[in-house]
RNA sequence: GGCCCCAUCGUCUAACGGUUAGGACGAAUCCUUCUCAAGGAUUAAAUCGGAGUUCGAUUCUCCGUGGGGUCACCA
Protein backbone atom coordinates (compact mmCIF):
# COMPACT_ATOMS: atom_id res chain seq x y z
CA UNK A 1 0.00 0.00 0.00
CA UNK A 2 2.91 2.36 -1.15
CA UNK A 3 0.08 5.15 -2.30
CA UNK A 4 -2.08 5.02 0.88
CA UNK A 5 -1.30 8.45 0.82
CA UNK A 6 -3.78 8.64 -1.57
CA UNK A 7 -7.02 10.42 -0.71
CA UNK A 8 -9.61 8.13 -1.80
CA UNK A 9 -13.51 9.16 -1.32
CA UNK A 10 -16.65 7.96 -1.96
CA UNK A 11 -20.08 8.60 -2.11
CA UNK A 12 -22.43 5.34 -1.28
CA UNK A 13 -26.24 5.60 -2.13
CA UNK A 14 -28.85 3.29 -1.50
CA UNK A 15 -30.53 2.89 -4.95
CA UNK A 16 -33.98 3.49 -2.87
CA UNK A 17 -35.00 6.80 -5.22
CA UNK A 18 -34.35 9.91 -6.28
CA UNK A 19 -31.45 12.07 -4.45
CA UNK A 20 -32.59 15.17 -2.95
CA UNK A 21 -30.03 17.97 -1.63
CA UNK A 22 -28.97 16.47 1.52
CA UNK A 23 -27.62 14.03 -0.22
CA UNK A 24 -26.22 15.71 -3.16
CA UNK A 25 -24.30 17.88 -0.64
CA UNK A 26 -22.85 14.51 0.71
CA UNK A 27 -21.22 13.62 -2.49
CA UNK A 28 -20.02 17.10 -3.38
CA UNK A 29 -18.16 17.73 -0.08
CA UNK A 30 -16.42 13.97 -0.71
CA UNK A 31 -16.29 15.03 -4.10
CA UNK A 32 -14.32 18.22 -3.07
CA UNK A 33 -11.91 16.84 -0.54
CA UNK A 34 -11.13 14.79 -3.62
CA UNK A 35 -10.58 17.08 -6.45
CA UNK A 36 -8.61 18.94 -4.18
CA UNK A 37 -6.43 16.66 -3.42
CA UNK A 38 -5.59 15.02 -6.83
CA UNK A 39 -7.71 11.76 -5.02
CA UNK A 40 -10.24 9.43 -6.46
CA UNK A 41 -13.90 9.45 -6.16
CA UNK A 42 -15.71 6.46 -5.94
CA UNK A 43 -19.47 6.36 -6.70
CA UNK A 44 -20.47 3.11 -4.78
CA UNK A 45 -23.81 1.62 -5.04
CA UNK A 46 -25.17 0.08 -1.89
CA UNK A 47 -27.97 -2.15 -3.31
CA UNK A 48 -27.82 -4.73 -0.16
CA UNK A 49 -31.16 -4.55 0.68
CA UNK A 50 -33.24 -6.00 -1.83
CA UNK A 51 -36.81 -5.08 -0.70
CA UNK A 52 -36.13 -1.54 -0.86
CA UNK A 53 -34.67 -1.16 -4.10
CA UNK A 54 -36.43 0.98 -6.96
CA UNK A 55 -35.89 0.23 -10.23
CA UNK A 56 -33.91 2.78 -12.27
CA UNK A 57 -32.22 4.61 -9.33
CA UNK A 58 -28.78 4.08 -10.13
CA UNK A 59 -29.37 6.11 -13.79
CA UNK A 60 -31.33 8.57 -12.34
CA UNK A 61 -28.59 8.95 -9.27
CA UNK A 62 -25.93 9.26 -12.22
CA UNK A 63 -27.43 11.56 -14.18
CA UNK A 64 -28.13 13.55 -10.90
CA UNK A 65 -24.73 13.84 -9.87
CA UNK A 66 -23.71 14.82 -13.44
CA UNK A 67 -26.17 17.47 -13.58
CA UNK A 68 -24.30 19.08 -10.99
CA UNK A 69 -20.73 18.77 -12.49
CA UNK A 70 -19.80 16.39 -10.54
CA UNK A 71 -18.19 13.04 -12.40
CA UNK A 72 -16.21 9.32 -10.24
CA UNK A 73 -13.24 7.58 -11.30
CA UNK A 74 -15.09 4.32 -10.25
CA UNK A 75 -18.96 3.11 -10.27
CA UNK A 76 -21.93 1.45 -11.32
CA UNK A 77 -20.64 2.25 -14.74
CA UNK A 78 -16.76 2.01 -14.33
CA UNK A 79 -15.70 -1.22 -12.49
CA UNK A 80 -12.39 -0.54 -10.16
CA UNK A 81 -9.20 -2.62 -9.48
CA UNK A 82 -11.32 -4.24 -6.91
CA UNK A 83 -14.02 -5.06 -8.76
CA UNK A 84 -17.62 -3.84 -8.85
CA UNK A 85 -18.74 -0.56 -7.36
CA UNK A 86 -22.63 -2.40 -6.76
CA UNK A 87 -22.82 -4.23 -3.61
CA UNK A 88 -24.66 -7.02 -4.81
CA UNK A 89 -22.08 -8.01 -7.23
CA UNK A 90 -19.67 -8.32 -4.14
CA UNK A 91 -21.59 -10.46 -2.25
CA UNK A 92 -18.68 -13.23 -1.85
CA UNK A 93 -15.98 -10.91 -0.81
CA UNK A 94 -18.58 -10.54 2.31
CA UNK A 95 -19.13 -13.64 3.35
CA UNK A 96 -15.33 -14.26 3.01
CA UNK A 97 -14.82 -11.78 5.35
CA UNK A 98 -17.68 -12.45 7.27
CA UNK A 99 -16.02 -15.91 7.85
CA UNK A 100 -12.63 -14.26 9.14
CA UNK A 101 -15.06 -13.50 12.23
CA UNK A 102 -16.12 -16.51 12.23
CA UNK A 103 -12.63 -18.20 12.37
CA UNK A 104 -11.94 -15.93 15.44
CA UNK A 105 -14.64 -17.12 17.05
CA UNK A 106 -16.17 -12.85 16.76
CA UNK A 107 -19.20 -13.44 14.49
CA UNK A 108 -22.33 -16.08 15.22
CA UNK A 109 -25.48 -17.39 13.64
CA UNK A 110 -28.75 -15.71 15.60
CA UNK A 111 -30.44 -18.49 17.29
CA UNK A 112 -33.62 -16.59 16.97
CA UNK A 113 -36.00 -15.84 14.64
CA UNK A 114 -36.52 -12.21 13.43
CA UNK A 115 -40.27 -12.99 15.49
CA UNK A 116 -38.32 -13.29 18.80
CA UNK A 117 -36.17 -10.57 18.53
CA UNK A 118 -38.88 -8.13 17.39
CA UNK A 119 -40.18 -9.27 20.97
CA UNK A 120 -37.26 -8.71 23.01
CA UNK A 121 -36.97 -5.35 21.37
CA UNK A 122 -40.46 -4.67 22.36
CA UNK A 123 -40.07 -6.02 26.18
CA UNK A 124 -36.76 -3.31 26.14
CA UNK A 125 -39.29 -0.41 24.92
CA UNK A 126 -41.96 -1.00 26.97
CA UNK A 127 -39.14 -0.62 29.46
CA UNK A 128 -38.11 2.38 28.86
CA UNK A 129 -34.12 0.92 28.30
CA UNK A 130 -32.25 0.69 24.81
CA UNK A 131 -32.67 -2.25 22.92
CA UNK A 132 -29.13 -4.85 23.62
CA UNK A 133 -28.90 -7.63 21.51
CA UNK A 134 -26.06 -9.02 23.36
CA UNK A 135 -28.49 -9.53 26.73
CA UNK A 136 -29.51 -12.35 24.70
CA UNK A 137 -26.68 -13.91 23.20
CA UNK A 138 -26.50 -17.77 23.26
CA UNK A 139 -23.61 -19.28 25.84
CA UNK A 140 -22.93 -21.84 23.00
CA UNK A 141 -23.54 -21.77 19.02
CA UNK A 142 -23.02 -23.91 16.70
CA UNK A 143 -21.57 -23.46 13.36
CA UNK A 144 -22.88 -20.99 10.70
CA UNK A 145 -24.42 -22.58 7.76
CA UNK A 146 -24.66 -19.39 5.73
CA UNK A 147 -28.40 -19.75 5.93
CA UNK A 148 -29.37 -17.89 8.70
CA UNK A 149 -28.41 -14.48 10.02
CA UNK A 150 -24.66 -13.90 11.12
CA UNK A 151 -24.27 -11.78 13.95
CA UNK A 152 -21.10 -9.68 15.44
CA UNK A 153 -19.92 -10.37 18.94
CA UNK A 154 -18.96 -7.91 20.54
CA UNK A 155 -15.91 -9.01 22.54
CA UNK A 156 -14.58 -5.90 24.59
CA UNK A 157 -16.72 -3.40 26.32
CA UNK A 158 -15.24 -0.25 26.54
CA UNK A 159 -15.77 3.01 26.09
CA UNK A 160 -14.72 4.33 22.48
CA UNK A 161 -12.90 7.67 22.03
CA UNK A 162 -12.34 8.68 18.10
CA UNK A 163 -11.79 11.98 15.82
CA UNK A 164 -14.16 13.27 13.68
CA UNK A 165 -12.08 16.14 11.48
CA UNK A 166 -15.35 18.10 11.19
CA UNK A 167 -16.87 17.49 14.60
CA UNK A 168 -13.66 16.79 17.18
CA UNK A 169 -13.36 14.60 19.71
CA UNK A 170 -16.24 12.16 20.08
CA UNK A 171 -16.87 9.50 22.38
CA UNK A 172 -19.50 6.72 23.17
CA UNK A 173 -19.86 4.55 25.99
CA UNK A 174 -20.26 0.79 26.26
CA UNK A 175 -23.91 0.92 25.89
CA UNK A 176 -23.38 1.99 22.51
CA UNK A 177 -21.87 -1.19 21.46
CA UNK A 178 -24.03 -4.35 20.69
CA UNK A 179 -23.87 -7.55 18.62
CA UNK A 180 -25.61 -6.79 15.17
CA UNK A 181 -25.92 -8.43 12.33
CA UNK A 182 -23.23 -9.01 9.75
CA UNK A 183 -25.16 -10.92 6.87
CA UNK A 184 -28.80 -11.12 6.73
CA UNK A 185 -30.61 -14.67 6.47
CA UNK A 186 -30.71 -13.80 2.47
CA UNK A 187 -27.20 -13.97 2.63
CA UNK A 188 -26.67 -10.43 1.56
CA UNK A 189 -24.61 -8.11 4.28
CA UNK A 190 -25.39 -5.47 5.88
CA UNK A 191 -24.02 -2.13 5.76
CA UNK A 192 -22.29 -2.17 9.04
CA UNK A 193 -20.58 -4.75 7.28
CA UNK A 194 -20.62 -4.70 3.64
CA UNK A 195 -19.20 -0.97 4.25
CA UNK A 196 -16.36 -1.61 6.13
CA UNK A 197 -15.24 -4.35 4.06
CA UNK A 198 -15.52 -2.11 0.69
CA UNK A 199 -14.05 1.03 2.60
CA UNK A 200 -11.20 -0.93 3.01
CA UNK A 201 -10.84 -2.68 -0.55
CA UNK A 202 -11.54 0.33 -2.41
CA UNK A 203 -8.64 2.30 -0.40
CA UNK A 204 -10.88 4.57 1.25
CA UNK A 205 -9.47 7.18 3.01
CA UNK A 206 -12.45 9.73 4.02
CA UNK A 207 -15.60 9.29 4.97
CA UNK A 208 -17.49 12.16 4.60
CA UNK A 209 -21.33 10.80 6.04
CA UNK A 210 -23.87 13.13 7.66
CA UNK A 211 -24.95 13.27 11.46
CA UNK A 212 -27.87 10.52 11.97
CA UNK A 213 -24.62 7.71 11.58
CA UNK A 214 -22.60 9.26 14.23
CA UNK A 215 -24.02 7.08 17.62
CA UNK A 216 -23.11 3.90 15.25
CA UNK A 217 -19.39 4.60 15.01
CA UNK A 218 -18.67 3.13 18.10
CA UNK A 219 -20.16 -0.36 16.51
CA UNK A 220 -17.99 -0.09 13.25
CA UNK A 221 -15.20 0.87 15.21
CA UNK A 222 -15.69 -2.46 17.32
CA UNK A 223 -15.58 -3.98 14.16
CA UNK A 224 -12.78 -2.23 12.46
CA UNK A 225 -10.50 -3.71 15.79
CA UNK A 226 -12.56 -7.24 14.92
CA UNK A 227 -10.93 -7.44 12.01
CA UNK A 228 -8.02 -5.61 12.76
CA UNK A 229 -7.64 -2.88 9.97
CA UNK A 230 -7.25 0.96 10.39
CA UNK A 231 -10.44 2.85 10.00
CA UNK A 232 -10.30 6.07 7.40
CA UNK A 233 -11.05 9.86 8.42
CA UNK A 234 -14.31 10.16 9.66
CA UNK A 235 -16.37 13.48 8.56
CA UNK A 236 -19.41 14.14 9.73
CA UNK A 237 -21.96 16.69 8.26
CA UNK A 238 -24.46 18.42 10.05
CA UNK A 239 -27.94 17.48 9.51
CA UNK A 240 -30.34 19.62 6.75
CA UNK A 241 -33.63 20.24 8.84
CA UNK A 242 -36.63 21.09 7.51
CA UNK A 243 -37.50 24.70 7.47
CA UNK A 244 -39.56 24.36 10.79
CA UNK A 245 -36.57 22.62 12.56
CA UNK A 246 -38.58 19.81 13.68
CA UNK A 247 -36.97 17.08 11.56
CA UNK A 248 -33.92 16.01 9.62
CA UNK A 249 -35.19 16.96 5.76
CA UNK A 250 -36.72 13.89 4.66
CA UNK A 251 -38.29 12.76 1.42
CA UNK A 252 -41.57 12.48 3.11
CA UNK A 253 -41.04 16.11 4.16
CA UNK A 254 -41.28 17.35 0.72
CA UNK A 255 -37.80 17.27 0.07
CA UNK A 256 -37.69 17.92 -3.85
CA UNK A 257 -35.71 15.57 -6.31
CA UNK A 258 -32.51 17.50 -6.90
CA UNK A 259 -33.15 17.02 -10.83
CA UNK A 260 -36.09 19.00 -9.78
CA UNK A 261 -34.12 21.83 -9.82
CA UNK A 262 -33.03 21.38 -13.13
CA UNK A 263 -37.03 21.20 -14.37
CA UNK A 264 -37.37 24.44 -13.00
CA UNK A 265 -34.44 25.70 -14.35
CA UNK A 266 -31.79 26.01 -12.19
CA UNK A 267 -28.32 26.15 -12.91
CA UNK A 268 -26.11 23.27 -11.88
CA UNK A 269 -23.42 25.82 -11.10
CA UNK A 270 -25.81 27.91 -8.60
CA UNK A 271 -27.16 24.22 -7.25
CA UNK A 272 -23.61 22.96 -5.75
CA UNK A 273 -22.98 26.81 -5.03
CA UNK A 274 -25.71 26.90 -2.79
CA UNK A 275 -25.44 23.16 -1.86
CA UNK A 276 -22.06 23.85 0.01
CA UNK A 277 -22.71 26.79 1.95
CA UNK A 278 -25.09 24.90 3.58
CA UNK A 279 -22.97 23.75 6.22
CA UNK A 280 -19.77 24.89 4.74
CA UNK A 281 -18.13 28.38 4.28
CA UNK A 282 -14.46 29.17 3.53
CA UNK A 283 -14.23 31.96 6.10
CA UNK A 284 -14.44 35.14 3.79
CA UNK A 285 -17.29 37.04 3.29
CA UNK A 286 -17.41 35.41 -0.52
CA UNK A 287 -21.04 33.66 -1.83
CA UNK A 288 -20.35 33.08 -5.01
CA UNK A 289 -17.94 30.73 -5.97
CA UNK A 290 -17.26 28.42 -9.52
CA UNK A 291 -16.95 24.76 -9.00
CA UNK A 292 -12.79 25.30 -9.40
CA UNK A 293 -12.83 27.76 -6.41
CA UNK A 294 -14.72 25.32 -4.00
CA UNK A 295 -12.37 22.92 -4.74
CA UNK A 296 -9.48 24.68 -3.84
CA UNK A 297 -11.42 26.15 -0.95
CA UNK A 298 -12.90 23.50 0.62
CA UNK A 299 -11.79 22.20 4.06
CA UNK A 300 -13.35 19.65 5.93
CA UNK A 301 -12.16 21.71 9.12
CA UNK A 302 -14.72 24.22 8.37
CA UNK A 303 -17.58 22.23 8.10
CA UNK A 304 -20.44 23.42 10.44
CA UNK A 305 -21.57 21.30 13.40
CA UNK A 306 -25.05 22.26 13.76
CA UNK A 307 -28.13 21.61 11.52
CA UNK A 308 -28.88 24.18 8.78
CA UNK A 309 -32.05 24.76 7.40
CA UNK A 310 -32.09 25.09 3.42
CA UNK A 311 -33.32 28.37 2.35
CA UNK A 312 -34.21 28.71 -1.34
CA UNK A 313 -34.56 32.37 -1.42
CA UNK A 314 -30.84 32.31 -0.98
CA UNK A 315 -30.59 29.78 -3.73
CA UNK A 316 -32.68 31.51 -5.94
CA UNK A 317 -30.36 34.92 -5.11
CA UNK A 318 -27.37 32.60 -6.40
CA UNK A 319 -29.10 31.24 -9.01
CA UNK A 320 -29.66 34.94 -10.36
CA UNK A 321 -25.89 35.57 -9.74
CA UNK A 322 -24.53 32.87 -11.87
CA UNK A 323 -27.27 33.73 -14.78
CA UNK A 324 -25.17 37.56 -14.71
CA UNK A 325 -22.02 35.08 -14.98
CA UNK A 326 -23.55 33.57 -17.93
CA UNK A 327 -22.54 34.05 -21.54
CA UNK A 328 -25.15 34.79 -24.17
CA UNK A 329 -25.09 31.68 -25.99
CA UNK A 330 -24.99 29.73 -22.44
CA UNK A 331 -27.89 32.38 -21.63
CA UNK A 332 -30.21 31.11 -24.50
CA UNK A 333 -28.91 27.48 -24.25
CA UNK A 334 -30.93 27.55 -20.67
CA UNK A 335 -33.63 29.84 -21.53
CA UNK A 336 -34.83 28.48 -24.72
CA UNK A 337 -36.52 25.77 -23.21
CA UNK A 338 -38.70 27.41 -21.07
CA UNK A 339 -39.67 30.30 -24.44
CA UNK A 340 -43.63 29.64 -25.59
CA UNK A 341 -43.69 27.26 -28.01
CA UNK A 342 -45.05 30.32 -30.67
CA UNK A 343 -41.57 32.13 -30.62
CA UNK A 344 -39.25 30.60 -33.42
CA UNK A 345 -35.67 30.59 -32.35
CA UNK A 346 -34.87 31.00 -36.10
CA UNK A 347 -37.87 34.08 -36.93
CA UNK A 348 -37.49 35.62 -34.02
CA UNK A 349 -33.56 35.18 -33.61
CA UNK A 350 -33.05 39.25 -33.86
CA UNK A 351 -35.93 40.30 -31.17
CA UNK A 352 -34.98 37.56 -28.80
CA UNK A 353 -31.16 39.05 -28.79
CA UNK A 354 -32.63 42.35 -28.00
CA UNK A 355 -34.65 41.32 -25.06
CA UNK A 356 -31.80 39.14 -23.19
CA UNK A 357 -30.87 42.12 -21.22
CA UNK A 358 -34.21 43.10 -19.70
CA UNK A 359 -35.05 38.92 -19.39
CA UNK A 360 -32.00 38.37 -17.63
CA UNK A 361 -33.12 41.51 -15.12
CA UNK A 362 -36.01 39.61 -14.43
CA UNK A 363 -35.52 35.99 -13.30
CA UNK A 364 -34.28 34.64 -10.49
CA UNK A 365 -34.93 30.60 -12.56
CA UNK A 366 -35.64 29.99 -16.16
CA UNK A 367 -39.29 28.87 -15.81
CA UNK A 368 -39.93 32.31 -14.46
CA UNK A 369 -39.75 32.96 -18.19
CA UNK A 370 -42.54 30.99 -18.34
CA UNK A 371 -44.32 32.96 -16.03
CA UNK A 372 -43.49 36.15 -17.81
CA UNK A 373 -44.89 35.90 -20.83
CA UNK A 374 -48.02 33.52 -19.29
CA UNK A 375 -48.97 37.34 -17.82
CA UNK A 376 -47.94 38.61 -21.16
CA UNK A 377 -45.10 40.21 -20.39
CA UNK A 378 -42.58 40.36 -23.57
CA UNK A 379 -45.38 39.63 -25.77
CA UNK A 380 -45.44 42.95 -27.12
CA UNK A 381 -41.85 42.52 -28.62
CA UNK A 382 -43.92 39.93 -31.51
CA UNK A 383 -46.75 40.60 -31.12
CA UNK A 384 -48.69 43.90 -31.84
CA UNK A 385 -50.58 44.80 -28.38
CA UNK A 386 -54.12 45.08 -27.38
CA UNK A 387 -53.93 48.71 -26.46
CA UNK A 388 -56.99 49.32 -23.98
CA UNK A 389 -58.00 53.23 -24.57
CA UNK A 390 -58.61 54.26 -21.08
CA UNK A 391 -55.02 52.40 -19.31
CA UNK A 392 -53.70 54.84 -21.53
CA UNK A 393 -54.33 58.32 -19.61
CA UNK A 394 -52.14 58.98 -16.95
CA UNK A 395 -53.73 58.89 -13.52
CA UNK A 396 -53.63 63.07 -12.58
CA UNK A 397 -55.53 63.11 -15.90
CA UNK A 398 -58.01 60.15 -15.82
CA UNK A 399 -60.13 62.71 -13.99
CA UNK A 400 -60.50 65.65 -16.54
CA UNK A 401 -63.09 65.25 -19.25
CA UNK A 402 -61.14 65.59 -21.56
CA UNK A 403 -57.90 63.51 -20.29
CA UNK A 404 -58.15 61.18 -23.59
CA UNK A 405 -57.97 63.89 -25.52
CA UNK A 406 -55.19 65.32 -24.60
CA UNK A 407 -53.23 62.08 -23.88
CA UNK A 408 -54.16 61.71 -28.04
CA UNK A 409 -53.15 65.13 -28.48
CA UNK A 410 -49.57 64.31 -26.84
CA UNK A 411 -48.57 61.26 -28.71
CA UNK A 412 -49.80 62.91 -31.95
CA UNK A 413 -47.20 65.79 -30.84
CA UNK A 414 -44.33 62.73 -29.75
CA UNK A 415 -45.00 60.78 -33.01
CA UNK A 416 -43.97 63.70 -35.17
CA UNK A 417 -41.27 64.57 -32.89
CA UNK A 418 -39.89 61.25 -33.60
CA UNK A 419 -40.55 61.09 -37.22
CA UNK A 420 -37.48 63.49 -37.56
CA UNK A 421 -34.92 60.80 -35.89
CA UNK A 422 -33.51 58.85 -38.75
CA UNK A 423 -33.16 55.45 -38.43
CA UNK A 424 -29.00 55.50 -37.71
CA UNK A 425 -29.90 57.72 -34.73
CA UNK A 426 -32.79 55.77 -33.73
CA UNK A 427 -31.07 54.80 -30.05
CA UNK A 428 -31.69 55.19 -26.47
CA UNK A 429 -29.49 58.69 -26.01
CA UNK A 430 -31.00 60.08 -29.37
CA UNK A 431 -34.84 59.61 -28.37
CA UNK A 432 -34.22 60.86 -24.97
CA UNK A 433 -32.70 63.95 -26.54
CA UNK A 434 -35.88 64.56 -28.80
CA UNK A 435 -38.74 63.56 -26.50
CA UNK A 436 -37.13 64.62 -22.95
CA UNK A 437 -37.94 68.29 -23.12
CA UNK A 438 -41.49 67.79 -24.43
CA UNK A 439 -42.23 65.50 -21.64
CA UNK A 440 -40.95 67.38 -18.95
CA UNK A 441 -43.06 71.05 -20.51
CA UNK A 442 -45.77 68.63 -20.49
CA UNK A 443 -45.20 66.65 -17.46
CA UNK A 444 -43.43 63.14 -17.87
CA UNK A 445 -46.12 61.18 -16.26
CA UNK A 446 -48.90 62.54 -19.22
CA UNK A 447 -46.34 61.94 -22.22
CA UNK A 448 -44.22 58.83 -20.98
CA UNK A 449 -47.22 57.09 -19.56
CA UNK A 450 -48.75 56.91 -22.60
CA UNK A 451 -46.15 56.36 -25.00
CA UNK A 452 -45.11 53.02 -23.14
CA UNK A 453 -48.88 51.88 -23.17
CA UNK A 454 -49.31 52.44 -26.45
CA UNK A 455 -45.95 50.74 -26.95
CA UNK A 456 -46.52 47.36 -24.83
CA UNK A 457 -50.45 47.63 -24.12
CA UNK A 458 -49.28 46.91 -20.48
CA UNK A 459 -49.28 49.08 -17.34
CA UNK A 460 -46.22 47.76 -16.11
CA UNK A 461 -43.42 47.19 -18.80
CA UNK A 462 -39.81 48.37 -19.18
CA UNK A 463 -39.29 52.22 -20.26
CA UNK A 464 -40.65 53.60 -23.06
CA UNK A 465 -36.99 54.68 -24.37
CA UNK A 466 -36.01 51.02 -24.04
CA UNK A 467 -39.10 50.01 -25.59
CA UNK A 468 -38.88 52.53 -28.83
CA UNK A 469 -35.16 51.62 -29.30
CA UNK A 470 -35.77 47.70 -29.42
CA UNK A 471 -39.04 47.87 -31.38
CA UNK A 472 -37.37 50.08 -34.05
CA UNK A 473 -39.06 52.87 -35.52
CA UNK A 474 -41.31 51.60 -37.95
CA UNK A 475 -43.51 49.51 -35.22
CA UNK A 476 -43.05 52.01 -33.20
CA UNK A 477 -44.30 55.01 -34.92
CA UNK A 478 -47.38 52.31 -36.04
CA UNK A 479 -48.34 51.99 -32.03
CA UNK A 480 -48.12 55.39 -30.95
CA UNK A 481 -49.43 57.21 -33.84
CA UNK A 482 -51.45 53.98 -35.59
CA UNK A 483 -53.51 56.36 -37.71
CA UNK A 484 -51.02 58.40 -39.70
C1' G B 1 -36.19 6.16 28.64
C1' G B 2 -30.47 4.88 27.57
C1' C B 3 -26.56 6.62 24.60
C1' C B 4 -24.73 10.45 21.30
C1' C B 5 -24.50 15.26 18.85
C1' C B 6 -25.68 20.40 18.63
C1' A B 7 -26.89 25.79 20.40
C1' U B 8 -24.64 33.77 17.39
C1' C B 9 -29.86 38.26 13.77
C1' G B 10 -36.18 35.10 10.81
C1' U B 11 -32.41 32.01 7.58
C1' C B 12 -27.03 30.70 6.11
C1' U B 13 -22.89 32.18 8.81
C1' A B 14 -17.89 35.26 10.67
C1' A B 15 -15.32 36.61 15.02
C1' C B 16 -5.96 33.96 18.24
C1' G B 17 -10.22 35.08 25.44
C1' G B 18 -10.08 41.83 24.33
C1' U B 19 -14.59 43.87 17.89
C1' U B 20 -19.38 49.61 18.13
C1' A B 21 -20.50 41.06 17.65
C1' G B 22 -18.93 41.40 10.88
C1' G B 23 -21.03 39.55 6.05
C1' A B 24 -24.96 37.37 2.91
C1' C B 25 -30.25 36.13 1.89
C1' G B 26 -34.87 37.97 3.21
C1' A B 27 -37.54 42.51 5.23
C1' A B 28 -38.31 47.85 5.70
C1' U B 29 -37.18 52.89 4.19
C1' C B 30 -35.04 56.25 0.82
C1' C B 31 -32.64 57.58 -3.94
C1' U B 32 -33.18 56.74 -9.19
C1' U B 33 -38.18 56.87 -11.87
C1' C B 34 -44.13 57.54 -16.26
C1' U B 35 -44.85 51.98 -14.43
C1' C B 36 -42.08 47.35 -13.69
C1' A B 37 -37.29 45.31 -13.23
C1' A B 38 -32.36 46.21 -12.23
C1' G B 39 -29.01 49.38 -9.55
C1' G B 40 -27.34 52.54 -5.28
C1' A B 41 -27.84 54.01 -0.06
C1' U B 42 -29.68 53.38 4.81
C1' U B 43 -32.17 50.89 8.89
C1' A B 44 -34.12 47.07 11.98
C1' A B 45 -32.50 42.26 13.50
C1' A B 46 -28.51 37.63 17.34
C1' U B 47 -24.42 35.42 21.32
C1' C B 48 -30.59 29.99 25.19
C1' G B 49 -30.27 30.39 30.98
C1' G B 50 -27.25 29.97 35.48
C1' A B 51 -22.79 29.27 37.92
C1' G B 52 -17.40 28.97 37.59
C1' U B 53 -12.16 30.09 35.53
C1' U B 54 -10.13 34.99 34.11
C1' C B 55 -8.31 41.75 34.70
C1' G B 56 -11.77 40.37 30.65
C1' A B 57 -15.92 35.33 28.18
C1' U B 58 -19.86 34.44 21.89
C1' U B 59 -15.25 31.83 22.69
C1' C B 60 -12.83 27.58 28.18
C1' U B 61 -15.35 24.26 32.33
C1' C B 62 -19.73 22.55 34.82
C1' C B 63 -25.05 22.36 35.57
C1' G B 64 -29.63 23.32 33.45
C1' U B 65 -32.93 24.21 29.22
C1' G B 66 -34.06 23.52 24.23
C1' G B 67 -33.45 21.03 19.53
C1' G B 68 -31.75 16.93 16.65
C1' G B 69 -30.02 11.87 15.97
C1' U B 70 -29.95 6.77 17.34
C1' C B 71 -31.45 2.30 19.96
C1' A B 72 -33.70 -2.88 12.43
C1' C B 73 -32.05 -9.47 9.30
C1' C B 74 -32.93 -0.21 6.33
C1' A B 75 -29.17 2.30 4.66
Amino acid sequence: MEDSKKVVTRFAPSPTGFQHIGGIRTALFAYLWARKNDGTFILRIEDTDKARSVEGSIEHLQESLSWVGIDWEYGPDKPGPFGSCIQSERLDTYIEWAQKLVEKGLAYPDPYTPEEVEAFRQKAQEEKRAFLFRDHRPETFGAWDGKTALRFKVSELKRYEWHDEARGALSAGPEALDDFILIKADGYPTYNLAHIVDDYNMGVTHIFRSDEWISSVPRFLSLYDAFEIEHPVFVTLPPILRSDRTKKLGKRDGAKDVLDYRKEGYLPEAMINYLALVGWNPGTDQEIFSLQEMIEQFAPGRIQKSGAVANEEKLDWINREHIKLLSSEAFWQHAYPFMPPWIDKEAHGAALQKIERLLRDRIEKFSDIETLFAAGEFDYFFNEPAVDAGMLVWKTLKNEADGLEKTRGYLTHAASLLTEVADKDWNIETLKEILMPYAEQEGKGNVLWPLRVSLSGKEKSPDPFELMSLLGKEVTMKRIAPNQ
